[in-house]
DNA sequence: CCTATCATGTAATCCGTTACATGATTAT
DNA sequence: ATAATCATGTAACGGATTACATGATAGG
């Protein structure tokens, strides 16, 4: 039982794990596809190594399938557990940083409009994608995923704000 | 002169170095102090491989003081100007991931309201911050800094607004 | 049957982070 | 002088991305 450390993509493994019970990578592939995975995507091979790593450390366990394909299965154990619940009950959450490409090109440089054209379009398609699943979601579904696709819609909303003004500023309140 | 591919690292990099003429890495970890640092930031580490990286590519040359320290000096090459310019040129950004740490935490169902009262403290703090640098800028800086900034504005405006409605929601318009 | 696509993995590479180390200045 | 901080690097490590490879299933 070696000390890994838990990063991010740990707890979304986790976490899911702790949704799912028992899962393969494909599933958790799946699983992170129709939710988190809208603002925080993982690469598919890392749904593969990531467990195996948290197997090492004690986090998950690891079982073979009897039948034909003998995939491995995962499932989430009390030490994963008690980590998932420290982790959630910690406020002191690392500050992400804004970290946006277009942000870096327009800082040095690159034309407003120009940007402007293609940000506005991506930002808008990505937020009638998430009203799209607001507006479709069961009641039954968590608190959780429904505030976090809240900051998600607002985000999209003032981005596009943004670079409407940007490229159009109609004086004010256009 | 290997090929070596330009991340956004790479145009940070050339951009402080095409406006700062020669540089050493110090001098770049400075520029980027007040900088683009404020919303993407670099380790130290970074301005020296990175620069490395980058002279391998041909993107940048090297030089080395003459006097006592013999420091590494660093500038843009024609290469590395036009390499800058294109990435500028192309609207073709990829898009970014929200990837906030609490956004995770909070669709894991972690307490909003624990998460939150963290949570605006650090964005109303760096709302200052970002005010505070508007609000100090000198006529002559560019555009592009400008706007980035008011997008980093709006955009903790924004989180402020959310985590305080998450936190005791006043019905609406509190 | 053949070919997409779905599913399951491994291996290599590489960038970013962290840690280590030391030289030069400045302040006390 | 000496401590503190500023400055300049290198090395090790690790996680994420990318590339490679192959097996299963379904559709035509």
């Amino acid at each position: 039982m070696q000390e890994i450390r838990l990063t991010p993509t740990s707890y979304i493994v986790l976490g899911l794990l702790e949704l799912a019970g028992e899962s393969t990578p494909y599933g958790l592939k799946q699983l992170a596809a129709g939710s988190v995975g809208h603002f925080w995507t993982l690469q598919h091979a890392q749904l593969y190594t990531e467990p195996e790593r948290l197997a090492a450390g004690g986090y998950v366990t690891r079982t073979r399938e009897d039948g034909g394909r003998r995939r491995k299965l995962y499932s989430i154990t009390d030490r994963g557990r008690e980590a998932l619940e420290e982790w959630r009950g910690d406020p002191a959450t690392d500050r992400a940083e804004l970290r946006e490409p277009s942000l870096l090109k327009l800082f040095f440089g690159a034309d407003p409009k120009q940007l402007a054209a293609g940000q506005i379009s991506a930002h808008r398609a990505k937020l009638t994608e998430y009203e799209a699943i607001r507006d479709g979601m069961p009641a039954s579904v968590a608190e959780g995923p429904r505030q976090a696709l809240d900051m998600g819609i607002r985000y999209e909303r003032e981005m596009v704000r943004f670079w409407e003004e940007l490229a159009g500023p109609l004086g004010h309140r256009g």
